[in-house]
DNA sequence: CTGTTAGCGCATTCAT
DNA sequence: ATGAATGCGCTAACAG
């Protein structure tokens, strides 16, 4: 173990006071003698000197660090496309600005249990809130009891607390859209299908966007709505299969994102279905992976790199000027056409 | 802002001293009156107190929290399906111990730059190495040059540092196996694919292992090594029109990971290119996305999330017994055939 | 079994 | 322009 070099180590090979170091090192050199800033420049770079943030946050009581809390049921979490953009886009934000991102990923029950929420370790909280209602509104409540400022991603924010914004993206009108254009294509039978768990806001947005179009449109179309377990390739046959054994093929199946699309269009193809001949499908987010189907699914855009970078930068300007500029940050979806409609 | 709840307001209100606070936030109530426990219990709860884990760091200079760099071109850096594994697997193994994960992803030229390196935040570093040889290598002595212990990812340690361990994947070997089973199933002329960028050791083990395999098999079956750009659709529709401007159609197509060979898939298809019938895809890694192309690509499954928490778990293992009982880990990858063989 | 003392490494405040 | 004293919140070591 190297031994450790601390403020007075290098003051005194520099032969100056520590306070002249602390000076130094945070920028502070302005008012300083080039004599006495050579000398401190040295002393740091031979001696390797790297400040203990634990001991100066103490000191200012500022951490320089953000939590993110993902409720998920699974540990592998990041492994959906849309975790991943947001936590790469508030990452981004974070890092530029010399902030640290501390990653926390659990199940709802095991929140209360979190080393973000029992000890102050960051200055501010994000969270992804999954689950019922009434779990979500209970993970909110738990955070927001850390009296610290917290930022909710696509989920929107309770009147009840002052200290924190919401991030959110345009769902229901992006399934507005989608939903209209399987209209237009002449579908009037529609299936809904969605995950059976990780019941994000987001995804039931999406559903009552859907669920919007068609009671526009009238008598003439109608709507259905499927569970396929947790969303995977066997999963999602597994409910076609259950789905079709006591219904007839719909015009549109609209998975609620578009890993469900494809497993959807695997299906099909399996059973010598054609898409978007026989039957149209949709997904949902467009991320990366999206265009490997094969045909190409038509989807709506999420912004989700876009969305977590603006959760970081509404939480540092939070951090920087004490209050939340805006409480409610929008950002919208894009419709995407494509080859299965 | 709530009013900052210290050790001596919950000892006020409970009527003992700090330290049998701080003995009971620390799990030492073994030998404590219940009628104590439960009076400074009441008072925590009440209080809602949070400890500072700056002020704890600094008192016992341990951090309870361990940092990822991951060096890598792109802001988006997560989208990579590897990156992703190991980033979950990591948190899991960390969290459930109760320590917390620092994530920063940048380039390799910022990484001197890099708030993990140059303070001390954590109490040891993993690091996920991209570039050339000898740009990986300079970001291991950053990294070393820390004077923290830190762990390897997908990158073999240098004997020379003596605090550190690496975690591998037998990539070298799994990459001979898919080789020889294309080899197996007829092929002669094969051509390797890989991204100009990001060069993890990962991948050149897995192009060597390629080479190997051929080598073994005679003069018969010849190599060639092909780069895709970025290894999206585009740039790797476009490497392929290149190649076969010069070129006739190869045996067999092996990518180096998964998204090249299902966007050659989508090249091939869209050309009339039976698979496997007119030439073999193969790729690499397997993971969630993989089975989302038509047809299944043949493969190699790469222990990506098991890797992420053996990194983790030595971490932990070097922090509380103070060194690193294994100086290198090896986990297997596996076979994974498939429709496009 | 509980309380007192001291000090972790740093930055704010006020001297000089 | 630089330095000395002080204390952030917590816990190791010891005293009672």
């Amino acid at each position: 173990m190297a031994v450790r070099v601390k403020l007075s180590d290098v003051a005194r090979r520099a032969r100056v006071s520590a306070m002249s170091v602390s000076n130094y090192m945070n920028g502070r050199h302005g008012t300083m003698t080039e004599e006495t800033r050579d000398r401190i420049a040295e002393a740091v770079t031979v001696l390797n000197y790297r400040p203990d943030m634990a001991a100066r946050s103490v000191r200012t009581s500022k951490i320089q660090s953000v939590g993110l809390i993902v409720v998920d049921e699974s540990p592998t979490y990041l492994s959906d496309g849309y975790t991943t953009q947001l936590v790469s886009g508030l990452g981004d934000a974070l890092n530029a600005k010399g902030y640290t991102l501390q990653l926390e990923g659990l199940t709802a029950s095991r929140l209360s249990a979190s080393t973000l929420i029992r000890q102050r370790q960051t200055d501010g909280l994000c969270v992804l809130p999954t689950g019922s209602l009434a779990t979500r509104k209970e993970i909110i409540r738990t955070v927001a009891g850390t009296g610290q400022p917290f930022v909710l991603l696509l989920e929107s924010l309770p009147r009840a607390w002052p200290d924190a914004c919401c991030v959110l993206q345009t769902d229901r009108q992006g399934a507005r859209e989608l939903a209209r254009h399987v209209l237009e294509r002449g579908a009037r039978d529609l299936v809904v299908l969605k995950q059976s768990h990780n019941h994000w806001q987001a995804v039931a947005e999406r559903q009552v966007g859907i669920e919007e179009a068609v009671a526009q449109f009238g008598e003439a179309a109608s709507l259905k709505v499927t569970q396929c377990g947790s969303g995977d390739v066997a999963a999602t046959a597994a409910a076609l299969d259950a789905y079709l054994a006591n219904a007839r093929l719909p015009d549109a199946f609209m998975a609620t994102n578009d890993q469900i699309g494809i497993a959807v269009l695997k299906y099909l193809k399996a059973r010598g279905i054609a898409v978007p001949g026989d039957v149209l499908v949709t997904g949902f987010n467009a991320f990366d992976f999206w265009q490997f189907s094969d045909p190409v699914l038509t989807t709506v855009r999420s912004p989700g790199f876009e969305l977590g970078h603006r959760a970081g930068e509404a939480m540092i300007e939070r951090m920087e000027k004490g209050v939340f500029a805006e409480r409610r940050i929008t950002l919208e979806t894009t419709f995407q056409p494509s080859e299965t409609t």
